[in-house]
DNA sequence: TTCTAATCGAGACGGTACGTCCCGTCTTGCC
DNA sequence: GGCAAGACGGGACGTACCGTCTCGATTAGAA
């Protein structure tokens, strides 16, 4: 995160115990979850004092917060465009689908959604690390669609987002249940069908 | 919940305690959220003694599930049965959102899920009170109008009830828009098309 | 110190916690110091949580200031009358002496001092309950003797009083020698003889 | 004490360093006293990093120790020769008077005197460097009048001694009162009478 | 004058203690 | 026996210093 000089001489966060802590908070969330996770068993697991995790982030929240972001930042989703609306939207379904059954996001996503409703900090954090790039490649494949012919050009984008993203979020993160390839199948047939029925 | 009373003795819990409880208990939800809320606070609100409360719930987040719970089943969506699908899916839908919507939900429903991450009791709380009465509200639309050919008998409805659910949850809950009755007619023009074209 | 009941139902705080925090707060007095002395230690030594000392006190000086005023309390110096100036002066050293070289007092002594700089309650408790009732002793042995005639009308007392408390406290507080029975019965000599001298 | 330089490169503790380390710590002595002096705010205060600190002396008590002996070093009573005792006595008593009454003694003497309780080598500078000297000039003042036959052979000088400097340091150190002029002659006259008295 | 090694300011490091807040339990005396 | 009040042991929070260590920049004696 910081880890960049300051102008004279002077003292700098150093790259490995950032990292120790990175790897034990990490091992917290994924063992305790979020709300459980403390930051003196962090510091305590990854031999360090907590000066230097307060050093680092101004407070547990935000800590928890910085890291899941940077972490969830490193895995954008890429856009795919093979030219054909359903083969398009089954590889994105698939991609989501991977990033959304990360152990550590199914352990914690809920928990993160639940600080953002008191953090604006986070809240904005998450609208443009996670839902914004995965609404743009959703928007994009959709709108090549419309380029194409292949959906009329009233349809409703906005709404496609939306029947891209929410029924397997849902699927994945509240039913908890995995949204098996037929699954993705159907709802990319339901989503190509249904936004033609949108067009005014 | 309880209230009702004990083998021995005259001695029963009181019910004037209990709404002082229950009262101070949503007013700190809504002030604080669900996970900044604590006992401490809640009992000193309601002129109470800590021993009240767990007096009559185990635990925080027994009391908090078991509160919040009852306050949800008392507002179970009926199920629309006008005889034409989209009429049905719209009045359904507004429901819902109409459901969501509520302070009290925008404000705890991500820390309840959360929690139902860690509390097994929570998640299968939530599933059985909040969400299997919509999915099955939700299937009882759908069948419906199979039965009355409006929709082909392959259709996949455990598909469509992710369709009517899902969309509307994520744009009230996570993306915080209110979703408009324009938004209601497109996604049950979506909903309908969409399901059409998952016959087998 | 406190233990005196509210005026309704109402919790108090226990009589068997505040011995053993008492017991255990000497203890580490005794063993490390005045101020190398922890609310953390005390705690974890009385089996007690660090809240219940906080609980008691607003902080460790506080707390150590209150506990060794309490114990120094209880034990005030007899007035000695024999109806001789020397006999009079004697016993009063001795039994000064006795509770100078105290092992907490000789401990812990200069800490009090030291800390009575800062602390502007802490002076006024050991000028109160240390000073005042020792010199008040010195005085009424000395005025004893000016009315019986055995010092001049115009002897300076206050200076007498300096003379009584201060050597034989140097004595044992600084310099650490323990002041035998021969130095006390010089001393007393000394103060006798010196005192005529200083009639107007 | 240091600033002598190493055996080989150029580097050597660089005076205006020490001396504006020795200015800083001063300062914090004289505003939050020997117990709450911090090597981080003094550092701070001189514009010097820590290791400035720490590469000059051990430890915050040996700096804190080395600076205030260097300090109080410089100013050693002489010893007065008047040939009479009552003058040579007033003269050390004023000289002695003096010395105590500086701010910074007054402010950290206590603070001194309990660190001394702990740390033995603060305990024997304290003796070697405040005490001794002191005591050896008033013991060369009563030999003088004993070689005089101002005092009896057998006179306890040991005593006198204490007399001297115990109930001026009691006054101003633990009193914080002044001892006025009149006080320092009473006082003188007691002396001198007392000691009289002690001769075996 | 150039080289070179220790000192410099800055402040991060692992630790220990501070005083606070909340958890879920326990105690007291009133009703 | 429930009740209000709140003390209890425990654990975590975020802060302040301790004495040590790490950086790159400075500085002054030796070559």
């Amino acid at each position: 995160m910081k880890d960049e000089r300051t102008a004279t001489g002077g003292a700098v966060l150093r790259q490995r115990v950032t990292e120790a802590i990175t790897e034990a908070a990490f091992a917290e969330l994924a063992e305790v979850g979020y709300a459980r996770t403390s930051m003196e068993r962090v510091a305590k697991r990854a031999g360090v004092g907590k000066a230097a995790l307060y050093r680092r982030w101004s407070s547990k929240q935000t800590m928890l917060t910085e890291l899941i972001r940077d972490r969830i930042t490193a895995s954008l989703p890429p856009t795919p465009a093979t030219g054909v609306l359903r083969t398009d939207l089954l590889a994105l379904l698939t991609t989501i689908r991977g990033q959304l059954s990360a152990p550590l996001l199914t352990r914690i996503g809920a928990g993160l959604l639940a600080e953002a409703g008191t953090d604006a900090a986070l809240a904005e954090m998450l609208e443009s690390v996670v839902a914004a790039p995965r609404r743009a490649a959703a928007l994009e494949v959709l709108r090549g669609a419309v380029d194409r012919g292949e959906l009329p050009p009233g349809a409703d984008l906005e709404l496609g987002i939306d029947l891209v993203i929410a029924p397997l979020a849902f699927r994945v993160l509240v039913t908890r249940e995995d949204g098996g390839d037929e699954y993705l199948e159907r709802l990319a047939d339901a989503i190509e069908a249904g936004l033609k029925a949108t067009a005014r």
